[in-house]
DNA sequence: ATTGTGTGTCAACAGGTGTTGGCATACGGT
DNA sequence: ACCGTATGCCAACACCTGTTGACACACAAT
């Protein structure tokens, strides 16, 4: 959706902008929307400042241009329903570590409106869709992918961003037993009284 | 440890500091750290931008003041092993519809070091203490603790900060039947393969 | 009445922010 | 070779930030 509708000629200043994209996620991820200056940015692609604005119109241009991301979720539709926890958390955790993309999301959610929608965007409407393929009462799909979302960005929140000791030092590997079940239980499962 | 030690007469500018603190806790819950600036909060306050220097030094002072929190947790020694999940989550959501200082830090601790290095503080230190005493094998202890803050956090996360409308609509006693085993295994189960 | 100190207001500083327009240069098509 | 356009850099703008110092007033003690 980037590249191919612009133009049928690459540009010769595609690099250029590949340069700045990779930079702005790296600071994003790294400070945050409003720490994340668009000098500091340009900075680091060793490029000149007014050349994001040309290129990306403005911090929120860029950040949206940043922040564009696809969970790439799995279709559930014949998984074996017992499995289910497990290839969602494996799915996330793989996700996370090869892309820095969800991390500059996440850190941006907490202070930009428009972060938070985009966020909202991909854990309602990307995890719902998928969420809806395992079966269970379409009247509660909904809340099952809230309370998947809540278990999983709390434990990228907690790993990545605050970086508590204990769910830093524990490898992805480890994490899987643990989570897997929570995940299982609310995708298939019944609350408790 | 704020009123008690620093002097045994009420200062006449008490009902000022204390205004300030309750706008300052506003401001950082609502738009996080770098957004809260010190003219918003004095305006709020209605007094100058100079008085929250005087008062509290820098920004980062008063957020310090305003980030002061205590998580109470009850002592788990005599609660019947079986209902610790329950008590957790029940706990927390009454802590947090209440006091507007969590989501304070919560925000803050996104984009700003020290608000995650107090965050650590108190989801490891309060937590893991806490959880000791539930008596499971020690060597586990801050295992637990970080897991459990990882569905507490991330129900936050979800609740008050990106505001998931599945999660924003469940009510909070709706909630706790799908949290309270997750939490109950975090505390006192094994890791399933 | 006169100090001295706590409380508050005002104006300003120095630095950083997103953003803009002008100007040089290098490229690609003719 | 020429010309139009894309690419890049520079300087500046208007605004906002945390922070500081000087000055005015009110109160309590002498």
């Amino acid at each position: 959706m980037t590249a191919s509708a612009e133009s049928r000629h690459p540009r010769r200043s595609d690099a250029t902008r590949a340069t700045i994209l990779r930079a702005a996620r790296e600071r994003f991820a790294a400070d945050g929307y409003e720490r994340a200056t668009i000098r500091a940015i340009a900075a680091d692609a060793q490029i000149d400042p007014s050349m994001v604005m040309r290129y990306y119109g403005s911090k929120e241009g860029l950040f949206a241009a940043a922040a564009e991301f696809d969970l790439r979720l799995p279709d559930l539709t014949g998984v074996p329903p017992a499995r289910l926890g497990e290839m969602l958390i494996r799915h996330f955790l793989a996700r996370w570590e090869g892309d820095e993309t969800l991390v500059a999301l996440l850190r941006a959610a907490s202070t930009n409106p428009g972060a938070a929608e985009r966020m909202r965007g991909i854990f309602v409407d990307q995890l719902a869709a998928a969420v809806a393929a395992v079966g269970t009462d379409p009247a509660t799909t909904a809340r099952r992918a809230g309370l998947v979302a809540s278990q999983i960005l709390g434990l990228a929140f907690t790993r990545y961003i605050v970086r508590l000791p204990p769910v830093v030092d524990t490898p992805a590997e480890e994490l899987v037993p643990w989570i897997a079940p929570t995940l299982q239980r609310y995708l298939t499962g019944v609350p408790e009284d």
